[in-house]
DNA sequence: GCTGAAATCACCCCAAAGGGTGATATTAAG
DNA sequence: CTTAATATCACCCTTTGGGGTGATTTCAGC
């Protein structure tokens, strides 16, 4: 199974052991623990993972909020902000760079697997497509789709015709077709109003 | 305009003012405050609103959980709970009632009102239909479309086929159609595809 | 009692989508 | 090297959906 790779940056060593234990027990691996700012920025560049999970209080220069800003910037992948307390002025300035999601610490283990799945799957369908990751989050949240196959759901997602897609893609309106038979017959429904409710349900 | 009612049911006195001059800033009327569940209860069965705001602690015998109970078990609308701190075990048992959303205090008057549209938006969409308060939120949400325009719309969002919704609704395809083509027009869109993506923008 | 909005339905036509089958080229994995 | 998965396309046919027009009924508001 191909995992989805995330990055986890937290300064307290003991949570950060505890959260990549508990990844390691799903279907996501940890690609890499920064415990401060410049690891991360690090690993972002050097090894860059398809989520991050993002401690929103480091103990070193820029915060979690600066990071995500430079992801939102640089990278654009998914972070989800692990946050120990609220307090309303920094959700306030994390809100602002729009995160896929939070984790209040202590976390729960399910919680945490499910933030991220949603995260993902919220990431995959709002952002402008990311090929690069998207077989990856498809293959762990839809089922066994081909990438070509996650990305004319997509656009059937956002209203799109066959004729357009075809144009789109650059391949002609019959192979468009076969691709949204396939994907009809792996979520098992019949129309697109289906795939897209189906879609819905599943996040 | 029609009005949506909120019910607002909040012990502390001075905070309940405080949102209910805030809602009537918005394009929300308040139909009540009750400051004890005894009046919640009372207000629920004689003024019947389309929508509570529902403070979790209240000094009372029951709580917000418990009226989010009756709530669903007897009223079928949506309902928002006013937290002030997030104590996780009644957070816990808070979302087994499943509620449109959470407002935390001290509230923001813009998150306010998101927060509402979006339970409005959401429970309208998810639960079986509503016919009473249908009407309402659909005046506020989504423009001039009739009460059955927006009953087929929530179908077309369900992935239902005009034959599927003609049966439902014991009237002809023709029918249906028509009722479609209107929508789209009030929508400006031309496929049901287009329609639930502009209704997702929307919210 | 007239007006207008809403809901009902019937035609028409054409475009789009869905379902079945089969074929070929490329690539990844064993 | 062989196999399996993927992506490409064609051809068929049927169902569904979308657009245009016009008609009737009902009901609320003036």
């Amino acid at each position: 199974m191909t995992q989805i790779r995330v990055l986890v940056v937290e300064d307290e060593p003991l949570i950060a052991e505890d959260i990549k234990e508990t990844l390691d027990n799903m279907d996501f691996g940890v690609s890499g623990v920064a415990y401060d700012s410049r690891t991360a920025l690090e690993e972002l560049s050097r090894n860059t993972p398809d989520l991050v999970l993002l401690d929103v209080n480091l103990g070193s220069e820029m915060d979690g909020i600066d990071i995500a800003q430079v992801i939102n910037r640089e990278y654009k992948i998914p972070f989800v902000f692990l946050t120990s307390y609220a307090d309303k002025s920094t959700v306030d300035r994390a809100k602002h760079t729009r995160p896929m999601g939070y984790v209040v610490k202590p976390f729960d283990e399910k919680d945490l697997f499910t933030t991220l799945e949603i995260a993902l799957y919220n990431f995959s369908m709002t952002q402008p497509r990311v090929d690069l990751s998207l077989a990856r989050i498809n293959k762990l949240l839809v089922g066994n789709l081909t990438q070509k196959e996650f990305e004319i759901l997509s656009s059937i997602f956002d209203g799109k015709t066959n004729r357009q897609m075809a144009e789109e893609h650059f391949v002609s309106v019959n192979t468009i077709k076969t691709h949204i038979k396939n994907v009809y017959d792996k979520l098992d429904v019949h129309t697109r109003t289906q795939a897209i409710a189906k879609l819905r349900e599943m996040a």
